[in-house]
DNA sequence: TTTTTTCACTAAACGGCGTTACCTTGCATT
DNA sequence: AATGCAAGGTAACGCCGTTTAGTGAAAAAA
């Protein structure tokens, strides 16, 4: 009649079950009742292993944590901090492009999406993805790429330059008219990357950004990809 | 922007009402009965008058863009562009800074807030903010105050760099630590916006801004409260 | 082996939600 | 006076998150 499954087994299967839940409907879609008809139990049983769907959609952002640092952490495969910093900013994007609900929940305001307070855990996970900026943009520095200066404060201003940009983006500001689509918000995308650094980069990183074509960004692509592997 | 039909008082007194309890118990505390018990009918009468929780979500959506709007026009009292310019940059952090539940909303992701496709009317508003901006970069341009280049793209870039500083800091990820106060972070977000427009202004008007300390911003502000009242 | 305890689960229910169907009321027009 | 209509009320539907109380299998204790 029952199939009883041990207490840590099915606390991960309904967290499975509640990313997938949340990924194919959104927050929208998203109900104990449906979680717990689609992994085939009734509703309180869900209670058994999760406080509440607030605690439960903690671990589904701490989830989407997860992923969105592996596409970050692949760009240390790069051998210069310069490359480091351009493979970590094109991370960024895919995931946020390739992932959109995920990167969604991440920074949705807490008032908005039902989790009322941001937990120590998640805000420390947050914290993480701002000292990995900080760590790229430190080592720019001791390379002579960036220009000397408080790393954390030029890591904020690149990373909510990248955060502002997907948003209006998904907002479907960008554009007067039509829409735009993901690839010409990747030109976009990086064409304001290269005018940000324009005020943040050395003199002669400059005029070295400015001689780069938009080049070979599919064979550092493949690159990266080649690393999860 | 224009109301086609004059909204029956009924109707306004719904909308005023809207607003009141969306500001007071944000997205989480909204519900149309509680609405409805706040003008003292029933659930069921509020839709006589509102399709649907949703346009009337929306509809207290455009009346927080109004507001917003009203922040930035401030701004063109300043006598010169860059003042203007400057100007602007206040009115929108001072707008986010003192009505958070209102700027939550205007740039929350549709998938969150239940508001499945955003309205022409309201990316119409979005847009028209993107105008602003536009405006005030291009006026900056044509007075040598920022290098050539496409305005609508320099806007955007300086748009999104506002917007993520915004959220990185309601967001709490900002400082590796404590938290930081409201006025802590207009500090950082000034000083992040002349970092930003290292790059973007004239190499003169670069020399400008470091030259300049962070000084009269309190009359400034005085100055444009006046233009309210 | 028998009894007791534990515990993942179910069924039923509570109060709240958005929304609809149906009925009442009062006012304006004919 | 009769009619039509707009605005409101009541009751209900099917959701929701969550709680309470019971059920039965397995594990522990006897």
């Amino acid at each position: 009649m029952f199939t009883l499954f041990t207490m840590s087994e099915q606390r991960e299967r309904i967290l499975a079950a509640a990313c997938d839940l949340y990924l194919s409907g959104g927050l929208e879609g998203f109900s104990m009742r449906k979680l717990a008809r689609s992994i085939g139990v009734t509703a309180p049983a869900l209670y058994r292993h999760y406080e509440s769907k607030e605690k439960l959609l903690q671990d589904v952002m701490a989830q989407a944590y997860e992923r969105f640092a592996q596409y970050l952490y692949r760009s240390l495969v790069g051998t210069s901090p310069a490359e480091r910093m351009k493979l970590a900013g094109q991370g960024y994007l895919e995931f946020a492009l390739e992932h959109p609900k995920l990167y969604d929940i991440l920074f949705a305001s807490p008032d908005i999406h039902g989790i009322g307070e941001v937990s120590d855990e998640l805000e420390a996970l947050g914290c993480a993805v701002g000292q990995f900026w900080h760590d790229r943009v430190r080592e720019c520095m001791d390379h002579g790429i960036l220009r000397e200066g408080d790393p954390e404060a030029l890591s904020m201003t690149m990373w909510a330059h990248a955060h502002g940009l997907l948003v209006l983006h998904r907002r479907g500001v960008l554009a007067r008219g039509g829409v735009v689509s993901d690839e010409e918000f990747r030109r976009l995308f990086e064409a304001s990357g290269t005018r940000l650094l324009q005020g943040l980069a050395t003199p002669e990183h400059v005029a070295e950004l400015e001689a780069a074509p938009a080049d070979t960004n599919a064979g550092r692509r493949a690159a990266m990809s080649a690393v999860t592997e």
